[in-house]
DNA sequence: GCTTGATCTGGAGTATACTCCAGCAACTAT
DNA sequence: ATAGTTGCTGGAGTATACTCCAGATCAAGC
């Protein structure tokens, strides 16, 4: 497939593709005889997980090195392996945080609920003080 | 305190502060007889809220926004509410994708196990053959 | 008094991850 | 055949969020 493709199936942009390329996340694809290049199937799976590692945090200069390790071939399971603890472990403080945060979003939002209830009280006192007393006769 | 503590408190460094006050996220804070400036305790809780809405991934130019709503007092609690709740969509969704993600991790360092099991299998075959024999004779 | 450490200002510099552009080549539909 | 779309390269530019620096001031301990 070609890169408008590859990049839409990526979810990426064609310069974000290209750039990926350079910095040695993806391997120089094949060349068609227009000098364009043709990706397969089996690069798109390595995207999609790269853009995976993407969003647990990973960092481009993290997944370069991961992407010379799986260049490396069978040798660097290890290294590899050990790489992907480390980001797991990441993703779970990451998950902690967030939870934290929903909470307290949730919180918030509550708060305000009754914040603006207050506000429209307080305005209704101030406004017209005999209407409150209309409900108590 | 003076601006190290409260850097310390908040877990920013001396120049972030700085930087947030000016972008309009910390008000202009009182300053003493020599100049420097001194914050409360209000303020700390504040930044502390404003770390926290970052770790959910709210950009800076956000959160100036709302520091804006904040200013304008109870006339904006409908308007920092709706915020609130978007961002709590977005928590919602950063989680959905992190939960993804730690599966994938898991997937793949169990995945390497077994790799480096087959790959150690190999290596003996093809070092002696006769090895495998000796359990089988 | 003097040194040390914290703070001040304004502005420049950095890291990350793209994103865009000019100018050209090639494929595609009419 | 021609217009429109897609792709190419090399390099420059952008957005975000800091981070650092020079040169000065100020407070506190010895």
């Amino acid at each position: 497939m070609k890169i408008g493709a590859f990049a839409q199936h990526s979810g990426l942009s064609v310069d974000t593709i290209r750039y990926y390329e350079k910095v040695g996340l993806l391997k120089p694809p094949y060349r068609d005889d227009g000098g364009r290049r043709v990706f397969d199937d089996a690069e798109l799976n390595w995207l999609k997980f790269l853009v995976q590692l993407k969003a647990t945090g990973m960092s481009i200069a993290e997944m370069v090195a991961y992407s010379n390790l799986r260049n490396q071939g069978a040798v660097s399971y290890e290294a590899r392996q050990k790489m992907l603890i480390e980001q797991r472990k990441k993703v779970a403080i990451q998950q902690a945080i967030l939870n934290e945060c929903a909470l307290l979003l949730d919180d918030k939002v509550t708060l305000y609920d009754n914040l603006i209830v207050e506000r429209d009280d307080d305005e209704q006192k101030t406004k017209s003080p005999k209407d409150t007393r209309c409900y108590q006769p």
